[in-house]
Formats: structure tokens, C-alpha cells, sequence
DNA sequence: AGAATATAGTTCCATATGGAACAAGACTGC
DNA sequence: GCAGTCTTGTTCCATATGGAACTATATTCT
């Protein structure tokens, strides 16, 4: 069975090319990365565990932090309100969350996991975990330790 | 002018704490970092240039590849066939690329950059190289060296 | 050669996404 | 106290996105 050449004229396109000649080498890898990687898995939850990424943001920003408010959320992972209020109400409708009105703020809800909710995010944290692991295989310990240094840095 | 908490009951978020506590700190980081980053430069692009996500990978793939088929840049990209035929007609109504039959494959075309596709790659990438410099600006040289290692070798 | 299979590109459709306008509640300064 | 302004959450709408089916061409197998 022979491979043909993707195109007629040049080179078959080898990918890894591109990060030789891209002028922005750093920035296309981290996007890279992201295409390859954080995508799917978003992709993944959403196949086995029916949430979208809004809603997978919501958990995620509720188990760490107990108590928010949608514009919270919004705030911390600058995802738009209008985003995350479909995702609020679906997760209501699914059992995931609580909300109460504010007493102090009648514009505002308070949001907190319901156990349910918990034991969602815990399925969804290990699947991540082990994603991770996935994707970090190739370094060692030492290099792990500076790929986080280096990465908390770019935070600022 | 006093800010108030953000929620009544808990402390207010310092989205930063995410980092600190999230069971998988590099995974969340290197979402973090496209969310904050690379999303929001595809949106500048597009408000300034008015090309989607799709119709610039495609000029991006073509500027480095002299010519490719639309299967060849959904191959290198990871990117839907669908998505690139759309922006394959969309770039060839701006002028911005150029299409011919291969002849020796009825199916598929030659795709290549028109003089004013390479134009507007050219502003785009003086654009990226300015954006990259921003992020990696907390970094110094050596730390740059260190961190295209490690993302290189993420690829494997 | 002819049937079965594979591939490139396209179209159709369902859904995710975010901007903008809006309503209700809260705050500001006079 | 109240007019003007700001904020939260919501709805409406336009668009980006990708899965699946489809057409036309190419390849493979007998």
C-alpha cells in the first residue's frame, strides 16, 4: 500500500515543521497545545458527562470556592454573564447546584455545589488528572518543576 | 471609594488561589493561559482584520507551505474539513488565496497565497510577535530557552 | 473491466458562543 | 428624597463550530 505525497508538486507537510518556522514559536506551541490537548478533553467531558464548558467552569470554580456568585465565576475565568447564566439555570435543572438570593443584594444569587455537584467535579478532577499525566509523560520531575515555575510566571 | 466583597459570606475570590488549590495546576495553567491569552488575540484578529480562527490558520499553513490542499491544512491543524471549505471560499472572495485543480486528482485543489494574502499575513504576524512579546515579557532570556524546551518536548 | 472501498470537498443541520439590549435592584451626590 | 448611574442576571440574536451525510473522483481487488 503506497502512501502518495499529500500534494503533487512540494514536500509532503510534515507539521512539526511549522514550529521550525513559525515566527512565534512560543505562542503557536501554547496554542498548539491547547488545539491538541485542552480541546479534546473539553470535548471528552462533554461526551461523557453531558456538560459544556461554561458548566464545566462553574463546577470547577464552585468546588474551590464554596460560595460565588455567577458574576463571580465570571469574573475569575473571563467567561461572558450571559454564558454562564445558561449554564447556572442547566446545572440547577440537573441537580448540580444550589442557589439562594442574596440576602444583603437582591440582584444577586449565591451558587454552591450541591453533593451531587461534588461527586460530578470529583469524577471530572480525576479524568483531568490523569490527563495531565498524560501530557506531561515526557518530562521528568526536575522539568516538571520548572514548566510550572515558568508557567506561574507568564501569570504575573 | 470603597470596594465592596464580592460575596457576603466568604472572603472574595482571588482568582490567582485557583492555581494553588486546582488538583491539576500545569493542565489549568495551560487552559488559563488560552483563555487569557489566545482567545482573546483570534478576537483581535478578527475585529481587525475580519478573518475567523479558520481563515487564519489557513493563511498561517499556506504562509509557510507554498502550497497545500484544504485536507493538508486540516491534517496539520487538527482543524474540520467542513470549517476549512468554508474559509477556503471565503479567502478566495477576498482575494486573499488563489485555487487550482490538481490535475493529476480531479478531488482536490492547489491552494496558494495571493500577493495580498501574504500581505495580510505579514501584518498579522508583526501583530503575534508583538503579542508574544508581552506574554513572555516576565521572562529573561534563559528562562525563554528553558520554556521552548519544555514545550517542544511536550510535542514529543 | 467492474465492484467495492477510500478520499477530497461540500452542504445541511444542531449547538455553542458572545455581543448588545434590557429589567430589577443598589448606590451616589445633591 | 430622588434623579442619575452602576451592577447583576437575563433574553434576544447573529455567528462560529463541528458532526454527519452526500457527490465526485481515485484506488484496490478480483
Amino acid at each position: 500500500m503506497v502512501r502518495r505525497q499529500l500534494n503533487g508538486a512540494a514536500a509532503p507537510p510534515d507539521p512539526a515543521r511549522m514550529f521550525d518556522t513559525v515566527e512565534f514559536r512560543d505562542a503557536y506551541r501554547i496554542s498548539y497545545l491547547t488545539n491538541a490537548i485542552v480541546v479534546p478533553t473539553y470535548e471528552a467531558i462533554r461526551r461523557d458527562f453531558g456538560i459544556i464548558r461554561a458548566e464545566y467552569v462553574l463546577l470547577l470554580c464552585l468546588a474551590h470556592f464554596p460560595v460565588l456568585t455567577a458574576r463571580d465565576v465570571s469574573r475569575i475565568t473571563r467567561m461572558p454573564r450571559n454564558s454562564l447564566s445558561r449554564a447556572v439555570h442547566r446545572m440547577l435543572a440537573e441537580g448540580y447546584l444550589d442557589r439562594s438570593p442574596d440576602p444583603s443584594d437582591g440582584r444577586q444569587a449565591r451558587l454552591t455545589l450541591s453533593p451531587r455537584g461534588r461527586g460530578l467535579h470529583e469524577q471530572i478532577v480525576a479524568r483531568l488528572v490523569k490527563r495531565q499525566e498524560e501530557i506531561l509523560a515526557p518530562l521528568n520531575v526536575k522539568e516538571r518543576r520548572q514548566l510550572d515555575r515558568l508557567l506561574g510566571a507568564l501569570h504575573e
